[in-house]
DNA sequence: CCCCAGTCCTGCGGGC
DNA sequence: TGCCCGCAGGACTGGG
């Protein structure tokens, strides 16, 4: 599941695309429901073939192509998608094709197993309004923990659901938040409107480490296999999972708890229940 | 404001 | 052995 680190693998896996020239885009002929594509093929083509690529970005769970047309080519791998410079992992799966020409990378792939991603192609206008900073929170690596803090200390949500929210902070998902939680050693039903300042610099520099290591790890392969980098290689981060899909496991940390398995907003959430103490609840009737 | 369930989609593994 | 079903969850939507 592509989250913040998977996702920026992809982007550098293509970043050598910077400087070269689009000579030809478009879907490639897929037995499965085609996956969502805009504008339509001939559009698309129109508009992207023929301009040069000025960079190579990642938005959130996003990777974003800037052209010198000043479009955008925003691709959003969701659940399945990888950005291919090589061997797809199927043929079957193959979703979209860029052909280029100036640079070391002369054609990639968009694939997609569950299709449940899209590429797609903004004007300027369309981009802004549809990736603007009400839809959209600040980047999980250069928020900071003042700001982290100002966006969720009112509100009554758990911490961890609230964590998943892209207006508040774009590019956690469900495996990152279960860890980031745990090296924050915050419970993961917490509530925002309960935590200090403190907390909120723990989970502050918690997302900061858990995401840099990610990054350095190429990200998470799972047990399906399905993440890979551009080169069809497996990330190595699952090897140092503290928590996530790790549920009867003995904690990494304190060596003495098993990793526990719940449920919040429909999700897997994994943490370890000595080292992630509940909220402390009020004491009852009146201390002697 | 926030929550919840439903939607898209495929592959995998448990259960019988 | 084979089939059915539940599950995985990112982003979005509609209703409460």
């Amino acid at each position: 599941m592509p989250e913040l680190p998977e996702v920026e693998t992809m982007r550098r896996g293509i970043a050598g695309i910077v400087g070269s020239r689009v000579v030809d885009c478009g879907p490639v002929k897929c037995l499965r429901k085609p996956i969502l594509i805009s504008p339509a093929a001939a559009t698309f083509r129109k508009r992207a073939i023929g301009t040069t690529v000025a960079a190579v970005e990642r938005l959130g769970k996003r990777v974003v192509l800037r052209l010198d047309s000043a479009d955008s080519i925003v691709i959003e791998p969701r659940m399945t998608g990888l950005v291919l410079v090589t061997d797809p992992p199927s043929e079957e799966h193959l979703r979209f094709h860029f052909r280029l020409q100036g640079g070391s990378i002369p054609e990639f792939w968009y694939w997609d197993r569950r299709g449940l991603g899209s590429v797609r192609l903004f004007q300027p206008k369309e981009f802004a309004t549809t990736f603007g900073p009400e839809k959209l929170g600040p980047d999980a690596l250069v928020l900071s923990a003042k700001e982290l803090r100002e966006r969720l200390q009112s509100s009554r949500r758990e911490i961890k659901v609230a964590l998943l929210d892209q207006r508040v902070v774009t590019g956690i998902g469900n495996l990152y938040a279960s860890e980031i939680l745990h090296l924050a050693q915050i419970h993961p039903q917490r509530r925002c409107d309960q935590l200090q300042t403190r907390h909120w610099q723990a989970i502050h520099a918690a997302m900061l480490e858990v995401l840099e290591e990610a990054i350095r790890y190429e990200g998470s392969t799972l047990g399906d296999g399905t993440y890979r980098n551009a080169l069809n290689e497996a990330g190595g981060y699952q090897n140092h999972h503290r928590v996530y899909a790790r549920a009867g496991e003995v904690c990494r940390s304190c060596a003495r708890g098993a990793i526990e398995r719940i449920v919040q907003a429909q999700r897997s959430t994994f943490f370890c229940p000595r080292c992630q103490r509940p909220q402390r609840k009020p004491a009852l009737g009146r201390s002697r």
